[in-house]
DNA sequence: TCTTAGACTTGGTCTAGACCAGTGCGCTCC
DNA sequence: GGAGCGCACTGGTCTAGACCAAGTCTAAGA
């Protein structure tokens, strides 16, 4: 740990990340194979694996199941209290946005939920999950469970745009709060498969909560966003 | 990555989540050694050890360097929002903190502070490092930077406690804003070492800017955390 | 009682293989 | 020109070792 200069793997993640920064491999570009740089470095695959890892890690490269290792394209600003809806807000940083609604499904309140609507368990709700991408790339999966009530036959319409816009102008449902919880987590199950990465690869978990403006719960959104894709920004007055 | 079931490590890292859930090993306990798990799972050690990787980036362990895998305690809770200072926040959490400064220097504005602070190049400024810890096990390493004009003799003060406070008593400096940066980030040189951590561990990289009521900036905050023990809770009106 | 030296344990790094399953490309056939 | 097939290539998983450096513990010595 402290001798970083004598160890193999550290030396490899070095030299790719100088190549990737002399821009011998460009954002969205593939890596030699793992068998190529290893030839090239002299040492054994796990060497240069755990060197792929590290640069990973530091949100450098990605890989693509069996495919290879890419250069990762810069993340996503995100900023929570400015928050106008995926879409435009990608288009806004001059990237492609994309939405895929996985299911959309009537379910009723369980305990949990009964909690955070405050409303009665076996209320109707709406359970929407969904995969959104920036240039091709899956950065984002979330489930959101809406408010049946508030918005009598929303999943009837399309949601692969904005939900917060179709919430508003079909249903005249405006959110006046949020709140945000944010922990770093592990992409596992459900979700590394609908981003299509490796099962423990390091991620952000971000749960919003949504109030109109009489305080009723409208909407409850669990996200999780590849580590490397986002970056959080928030602007706050001190209360 | 469909075929969880069948692979050997998820199998191992499931075994030991159970035990870990079914109260065989606490907070703040060891774990077994990999080569006594191994034997336990009948598996080679590098198949136990990216069980126990996967359980390290879920937050659920944590290593300590050729001491042994311990059982991660729970996560403390961030609101950017309601900052009363490191030490105050843990502390109301029920838990253990403490602050050790590392370092403490006059330096003078470079280019990138010059435009932070809004400040000529070559302004006086105090560059302050310090290491926060919970229940003795460090979390969190900071570098701050410090307008030596509005605070003048700042580092003769003992800054193991609250800067917030120290600006405020002494100074009479309020924080009227906060912009807060956050993103993943992998632990590397210094913070690494600071955290005595393996570089290239997850963490959360945030940045802070605080702005006085005149809109001056007083304080630039970078702020380095293990990824497991941070937990970011913010609660917002939506302009 | 406190310190110290050394043995032992632990995770950290590294090698050199093996086999598997999914990807992607080129070729063939229609 | 398009569709379908097959194979080479890729990363993913796993084994069975080796050696090292730092942490931990114990027993001897001051």
């Amino acid at each position: 740990m402290q001798h970083p200069e004598s160890l193999q793997y550290l030396g490899v993640r070095d030299d790719i990340a100088a190549r990737i920064a002399g821009g011998e491999f460009k954002p969205g570009e593939r890596l030699p194979s793992e068998r190529q740089l290893q030839i090239g470095g002299g040492v054994a695959r796990g060497t240069v694996r755990e060197a792929l890892f590290q640069l990973e890690a530091e949100g450098v490269i990605y890989r693509k199941d069996r495919s290879g290792w890419y250069v990762s394209p810069p993340p996503v600003v995100y900023d929570p209290t400015r928050w106008e809806g995926f879409m435009s807000y990608v288009e806004a940083q001059g990237r492609r946005p994309a939405t895929e609604t996985l299911s959309k499904t009537d379910i009723v309140c369980d305990g949990m939920l009964a909690e955070i609507f405050s409303r009665p368990i076996g209320s109707p709700m709406y359970w929407i999950r969904r995969r959104r991408s920036v240039d091709g790339r899956a950065v984002l999966f979330e489930s959101i469970v809406v408010d049946a009530s508030l918005a009598p036959g929303l999943i009837d319409h399309d949601l692969n745009g904005s939900l917060t816009s179709v919430l508003k102008s079909v249903y005249g449902i405006g959110v006046a709060r949020n709140k945000v919880d944010m922990r770093p987590c592990a992409l596992t199950g459900e979700e590394a498969e609908a981003l299509r990465v490796k099962s423990g690869l390091p991620g952000l978990n971000l749960v919003r909560t949504c109030y109109d403006a009489q305080g009723r719960v409208v909407e409850f959104d669990r996200e999780h966003w590849r580590h490397d894709s986002l970056k959080i920004s928030v602007d706050i007055r001190v209360r």
